[in-house]
Order: C-alpha cells, then structure tokens, then sequence
DNA sequence: GGTTAGCACTCTCACCATGCGAGTGCTAAT
DNA sequence: ATTAGCACTCGCATGGTGAGAGTGCTAACC
C-alpha cells in the first residue's frame, strides 16, 4: 500500500512522462507541480517507487520512467477519466447523423474520429451477432453455369459467393428456387439449416451447403475497412522512431487477424454490459510485436445479440484518462446508432 | 547516344546497386564482372556517364548511385525482363484455381502474391466496368421503415445501401417494387436510367435515386481490401529506415485514394490492350512523398468492358526486371480468370 | 588514341577522449 | 521527516584522428 504522496508523485510522474515523452526528474517535478518538498524529498520518494518497481529509470543518471505495472497501477487507481465537452459530443454526433446511413459507415467514421482525435492508431470492427441468421436470400444467374448467391443477414448485413452449377439454370428457375430456400431458411442459423435435413435437388443442397458455410465463416470476416487508420500517428511517437522494432509492429497488424493483436478477453466478457473499458498495458499483451503499445477497447453492442468493437492503439506512454473517455463515448454513440437503425 | 561500353556499365552499375543497395565503385565493378579493363579506364567512363545524368556520387569519395534518369534509360534500353520458370507459374495459377471464385478474392491474392514474392508493397483493384450496369436488383425490408438496396451488376459485383422509407412497406410490396424495377433497369446505365422519365410513387423515385447514385459512385469505390499488402517489406529498405521519411509515406498510401498515389495515366490508356506495363521512376511522380518509390503498375481487362490494375510500388531500387515480368504475369492471368469467370 | 599505373586528394565513418549537464544516492545537519 | 550539499555516474554532444574507399588527374604505355 502506498502513502498518499506517493500515488500523487506516481501520478505526475505518468502524466509528466506521457506529456514530454522524457523521463521525468526530481527538479522537474517540484518545479512544474508546484510541490513544496524538495528534490531530495522526492528524490528519496521515487527511490521507494522504484522498489515497489512502479517506475525505473532508463540508465543510472536519468530520471525515471514508469513501468508497465506502473501504468497498470495509475489506470487502475489514480487515472481520472477526461470528460468529453458537450460541444465535442455535439460535434461528432454530428458527423454520425451526416454519414450514410450504413453499418460499415458508421464503424469506418467511429475508427477516423477515433484515430484522428487521439492521434493514435485505431480499430474498429463492424458489428455483428455470434450466431447470424439468414433474413434472405437470392440467387441471380451470371451466366448458364454460374450464379452469385446473396445472402441478407438479419443484422442487415450482405453476404455474397459464386456457385458453380452442375447444369445451366434459367433466372426464373433461379428465383423460384431462392424463393423456396427463403421461405425455408428465414430466420434461421447455420446450425438449424443443417438439421432440415430432406430429399431435394443438386442444386439445392449445393446451396444449403454455401449458406451454412457462408454463415460460419461470416463471424471470422470482421471486414478490415476500418482497421490501419492512423497508423501514421502511431509511428511518429517518439519510441518508434528508432527503425527496427516498426518493422515488425507494422507486420502484426498488417496481418488482418485483428483478434490476435487485439484480445479483448480480459475480462470483457462477463460485465460487458456496463461498457467495460478494457485495457491492455505493453507487456501485458501476448503478442511480442506489441509490447510496446497498450490497447484500450471496449466492446459494444446492439440488439438481436449484434457486437462489435472498438479500440485504440497507441504508445504505452498514452493518454490514458483520454482515450478511455473517448473510447466509452465512441461506444455508447455506436450503441445508440444501432438501436436507431433496427429502430 | 551512348556507346555500347557505357550502356554495359550503366546496367551493372544499376543491377549491383539494386542488389547491395551500396553505391557502386570502379575496382567492385571490374571485380565483380569480370572486366578485362582496369579501374580507371572504368572510371573515366563513370565520369562521362554522370555527365550525361545517369549516374551521380553521394558524396565525393563515394561510389556511383543510378539518377532517376539512369533508371529510366536502364528499363527503356538495358533490362531485360526476367522470364519466370513454368514452375512458378504453375504454382501461381494453382493458387487461384484453388481460391474461391470469386472476384474481390483474386484481386485480393494478387496481391498477396505480389507483394510476397517481389518483397514489396502491392496494390490491386478489383476490376470494375466503366459504366456499370444494373443485372439485378432487390429490396429487403429490415424493419417498417428501412430497407435495403441490393443492387447486382452485369459485372456480378454487388452494391448494397440503406434506404429510409416514408412509409411502412411489407416485405412482398417491397418485393414486387423490386420486380417491376428489375424489369425497367436490367441491364441500364446510370445515364439509361436517369433518362426514363415517368411518373412513380415517391418510393420508387427514391430508390431509382439511390440506384444511379451508386451505379455513379461505383466506378470510384475502389474497394481496398487488396491495399496496404507488403508495406512491411518497403518500409524495411534501408533507404527508409533513417525515420522521417517514412511517416510521409504512409500519409499517402493510408489515405485511400489510391488513384493519386499510383496514376496509370501515363501511355497506358492508348494501348492498354497490349499489356503495357507503365513504370514510374522516383522523382517522376507527381506526388512529393512517392519520390523515393517507383510504381511498376498495369492494367488488366475483362470481358464487358470491365477493367482493374495492379501495381507494385518499391524503392527506386527495386528489381525492375523481375517487377515487371511478374506484374504482367499477373495481369494475364488476372484476365485468364476473369475469362473463365465470365465464360 | 585508348588504356593504364600511380598518386594525391577528398570524404565518410568508426573510434576515442573529453567535457558538460542532468540527475542520482548518500550523509550529515536541521 | 526533511533538506542542503556533494561526490558520483551516465548519456550525449563535440572534436580530433586515422583508416578505408573511391575518385580525378597526369604521365607513361602499347
């Protein structure tokens, strides 16, 4: 347990560091915040940080530095949330009403404001239900032998494959059928199609079967439209700059397994009603590649069991009261948007 | 005009430094290329090559690095194209034949292809006809007041938008709306479309809006997915590894326009049906932050008029050679695709 | 005349020493 | 418990030096 000063020197002390990106100093510290100690005093106090291994100090004659666990100490404790003004709220509630009305849209617009605002790399994946159903579906000929099947999702969502037929289909064949697996497959999931089981056509279990297919591979295909934004920013951090270690932050999230670079399962899960703000502190991440950012994300939902998520990427030296508030506010706003849309 | 001994020389000098990424000095050339002259008799012609702009030393005491001028005498005169073993190409056309059928998923692989084998960043658009026609269309309800636009082209791509109503519609009126705007659209232009002058419900106004909107709009919509594929390996060159530079260019390829970073403008629209591949040298890019890339980038056609490119952009120093011979591979094969796609 | 050997010259880069400044830890005094 | 003072440690910037690479030029050579 620590004295009430040293929280509040741990306090300035990520603030000072987030703020200059410069490990911060005993001077430096009564000067700017004005504390009526002297730097021997907080020399000897961040000496006890140091042994409670909250910060370090990069080599002997620097000032120090927070650590991971020292983050983790600050976010958990002494972080205090920024407050969004109401004219930023306004602002960006305002761009949302101005985007097409889309899904997609609106997850691309959050991943912008998120990225631009916070100046950091952000992730935002369309929403999307664990076990989606089919709310339609069409059948529209390409030519004799091929056709694109359309499947519309109950979240309102469009999914599209090419079939090969084994023998050439009129368009009104083609639509009579679809008609027919429509009224079949309305509403249901990929696990109930599959139990329908009955006598039919080639063709027709030819289709069932892209459907079912097409319905468990929908939740891994968290389209990458929003992903990358402001990577840009990310890089331009002091600590990247470098060379090296870039190379290989960039290849982690280039790859499009979002999921990897991002779990969100630290305990998410269980409350994630409450706009759980997650956050994952450098060496906290599993993946090597990224030790040296930190994650702040939240998942949010809609109706009909439809989820999504968002997060930033930034430095762990971020602005953490920051983007938290941004985050949970982007959150709540695609929450709203949502319920909106499905009225 | 230069003399067959210096145009040899350029093109070791601009094959060693793409190589070795070092600049090139008279002993190494000798050296390495076994020259039957001596040091100096290579340098006098190095001096008369700088001369003519070809070539230029970073410094005084340094070696010869090629102009962008040099470059683009090399791959004007001196390369020669690297021809690719039947294997390769089998095993390339073995992957596409293994994906799935489907349009965005060549492009996609294309890319990936590109970019991993040529270790450099790769660009590929999805092709898309000129003036899209509508081949199908279709509204689904998602409740009272939304419906989805569901627009198929001739080209079987599919666009998709929410359309807001300003009345309550069941699923079958929206149905038989659809039915009777197939009829009128089927195969139609943006331009064919706005023409029909008619009187309608404000319903179908509206969507015939939305349709040529999209159809205007599709022709722009490059879709990205195929983007930002192997920047990992182009930012690990080491003429972009000093920092600053590299941030710039990330401005430009994050952002999503993609026609500004890679024009194909140059030569390629005149006799594009000939598989030009048009290269674009360093400083010879419009765009300021490309200047240290060059774009080696062509188009590729369909049936239908429908068209897409592909493009690799790499250092200055890139393997023109071998960049050129796998793009136009791709491109043939790209149409090899679409042809088999389209029958 | 083209080619070459030789040489002086230039420039980069790595290396080392040096000095300064920032910041610390410790001790002794308050 | 706090603080002043001081010796100490590093990092970093500065400057000098020497090796190495590569050049241009001149004079000799075939």
């Amino acid at each position: 347990m620590l004295t009430d000063r040293r929280k509040q020197l741990l306090q300035h002390i990520v603030e000072e560091y987030v703020e200059t990106a410069q490990p911060v100093g005993s001077r430096t510290l009564v000067d700017k915040y004005e504390l009526s100690l002297s730097p021997a005093t907080i020399r000897n106090e961040m000496a006890a940080l140091e042994d409670e291994g909250l910060v370090a100090q990069p080599h002997t004659s620097a000032g120090r530095v927070p650590t991971d666990t020292g983050y983790r100490y600050y976010v958990e404790t002494l972080m205090h949330e920024e407050s969004l003004t109401e004219d930023l709220r306004q602002t960006i509630r305002h761009q949302f009403h101005q985007a097409a009305r889309e899904l997609e849209e609106w997850a691309r617009l959050a991943a912008a404001i998120l990225a631009t605002r916070l100046r950091n790399a952000a992730v935002v994946t369309t929403p999307h239900s664990p076990e989606p159903r089919v709310r339609w579906i069409e059948l529209v000929g390409v030519h004799d032998y091929l056709a694109l099947l359309i499947i519309v999702l109950e979240e309102a969502r469009v999914l599209q494959q090419t079939l090969t037929l084994d023998q050439p289909f009129s368009q009104e064949e083609l639509t009579s059928l679809a008609r027919r697996l429509n009224d079949l497959m309305a509403g249901k999931s990929a696990a109930e199609i599959s139990e329908q089981k009955m006598v039919s056509s080639p063709v027709e279990i030819s289709v069932r079967q892209a459907t079912t297919d097409l319905l468990k591979a929908a939740d891994e295909l968290t389209p990458e439209p929003s992903f990358m934004v402001g990577v840009r920013d990310l890089l331009k951090q002091p600590e990247f700059t470098e060379g090296g270690r870039v190379v290989d932050l960039l290849g982690v999230l280039e790859e499009r397994n979002i999921s990897k670079a991002i779990p969100i399962s630290a305990g998410a899960d269980a409350t994630s009603e409450e706009h759980t703000v997650s956050i994952i502190i450098g060496g906290e991440h599993p993946v090597d590649e990224m030790q040296l950012c930190s994650v702040v994300s939240t998942r949010y939902g809609g109706p009909e069991g439809l989820r999504g998520m968002l997060s930033v990427v930034g430095p762990t030296r971020m602005h953490y009261g920051r983007n938290v508030a941004m985050v949970r506010y982007m959150s709540t706003l695609m929450e709203e948007m949502l319920g909106v849309y499905f009225a």
